[in-house]
DNA sequence: AGGTGGCTTTGCATGAATGCACAGCTTGCG
DNA sequence: CGCAAGCTGTGCATTCATGCAAAGCCACCT
């Protein structure tokens, strides 16, 4: 009768001995003493009833049983890592933090809801969500998340495009009720400064030479900004639409629409919170996008 | 960090619960305690992070994770045995014992040579020469090879036909000196009974209505009786060409011929030393009964 | 020729894995 | 309803795998 291997662990300390060419070498691949590595490949080779190794005073050498083992147990060691791969994290029963970052409009308006829901959903899932920039963030792993509004995201970023956020000019009632029958370019104007390039340029390009007279560099103080009559803005329809004290005044062409992406870095995107939270929010924002009826 | 699997036995482990369904049935399969099982699938799902089984007050079902953990474990299960099919065991330090059953005249004269030469090369391993009957004995175990004189094998056996048997008549100096041009029908044939019905049929065929007068249920007996020139007898030239105290009287036909074949069971082909054996006697046998001067 | 660095192999002490015994739960049967 | 059988889960004692320290070998360098 055969011996069977009883303990399919021998085989991870052969391929390491395999590669290394000697015990020692394997003992510090593995983080284990010398003397076990010699122990497990003594004990595998008595019960497999085949020489391994030849042993040579400067190291073990491949057998030809030993080389056509090689070849088996690395078929095996890709079956270990594609269930480390694929199977680690795969849980509901899912915890830690995830950190999301986005710029303050979207972290005040557009994200709370939808983490509320998440959260229902992953109750042991901490949300950490940042309101601040962007690029340095995932790369540095200061973050986790990043919701993201350009074009095409860095090439060490992965995530998805969730939809269009499309934006129209807001102004409060009692402003508009001061300001009737006037000229757009003559408007009182809140605008952006301060690392909102994409913004800033299609505003310019919208009303080529008005200077906003109002600007900050967050965006949801221009929104309160415009509720408190100051002037008008261009605003994201998918967050001004739900306030009431907001009239929309005049649409923006097309082109003034921005990408919205929900990014990751290429390391963290199987960590299972991190997909978790990003198969979550990618339909419910890209609902959300769509419910705006320029969204359609 | 995706956590990585330290311990490839684990998996093991896993597979055993997953097919018995429960800690207890897979205890009783991998021979060792169900509180050991509990601890080894319970450190598993912390490592992979991952509920790999529902608890149920009945035993264990595998979750969604679980299975497809599964799918990848039994892949890496066919990798172990692979291992263990191709590659126990395939070392010259082989040992144990064979038992090879032939005819007697196979076993006397045909074996042994061949025989002391594979043991130079394995010197480990034992061999059981027996001298005796054939189907039975391969699937009561009894025996570990049978070379077998016939046709077909029954189909429960798997080998291979090394070559065949060429048989001539053959007689003593002496006798045939003393029965010069004598017709074959009028001489005095020794022949077999009890169990050679091959042999006796072809015989039949050859002289029909001949009875032989000396018979033998010993093929080996055939020939010591026609070396003591008892009377012809019709010999397998491989065996009868190197007694130089007998002499070549006649041909047979071709139709005389019998197929060699060298069989085992099949539960027992992929063990070493049996095929070890086998390896070494088919080639050697084949070059045996070729050197015949009617095996060209 | 002697010293050094790398390696393998082994005896003994230590700690981790395992077995044992037990408790508790659920289900099925009489 | 009570009991038996099967199961899971856990504390403690035992066993065995591992680490430590040492011995010995070989090749290379000075």
């Amino acid at each position: 009768m055969n011996a069977q291997l009883a303990n399919w662990d021998d085989l991870r300390v052969f391929l390491a001995v395999a590669r290394a060419g000697s015990l020692s070498g394997a003992a510090r691949r593995l983080g284990v003493n010398h003397s076990t590595v010699f122990r497990r490949i003594a004990g595998l080779e008595e019960t497999l009833d085949v020489r391994l190794f030849e042993r040579l005073p400067n190291g073990y050498a491949l057998t030809p049983a030993g080389e056509e083992t090689l070849g088996i147990v690395e078929s095996i060691e890709d079956g270990v890592a594609t269930l480390n791969r694929t199977v680690t994290g795969k849980d509901l029963r899912l915890s830690g933090s995830v950190r999301i970052t986005a710029v303050d409009m979207l972290a005040f308006w557009l994200l709370p809801d939808h983490l509320a829901r998440f959260r229902a959903a992953y109750p042991r899932i901490e949300i950490s969500l940042a309101v601040g920039n962007e690029t340095l963030d995932l790369s540095r792993r200061e973050t986790d998340i990043a919701l993201r509004i350009g074009n095409t995201p860095p090439e060490t970023l992965v995530g998805r495009r969730v939809g269009q956020l499309r934006f129209a000019v807001y102004g409060a009632p009692d402003y508009c009720a001061a300001h009737p029958d006037t000229e757009l370019a003559a408007h009182t104007w809140i605008g952006l400064d301060g690392g909102h390039a994409p913004l800033t340029r299609r505003f310019a390009q919208f009303l080529p030479g008005v200077r906003p007279a109002i600007r900050s560099n967050s965006v949801a103080c221009t929104v309160r900004l415009a509720k408190a009559g100051l002037g008008l803005a261009a605003l994201p329809c998918a967050i001004a639409e739900r306030k009431p004290d907001l009239i929309r005044v005049a649409d923006l062409p097309d082109s003034f629409a921005l990408d919205l992406w929900l990014l990751t870095h290429e390391d963290l995107r199987h960590t299972a919170r991190i997909r978790a939270v990003l198969d979550f929010l990618a339909p419910a924002l890209g609902t959300a996008l769509m419910s705006d009826p320029d969204g359609v």
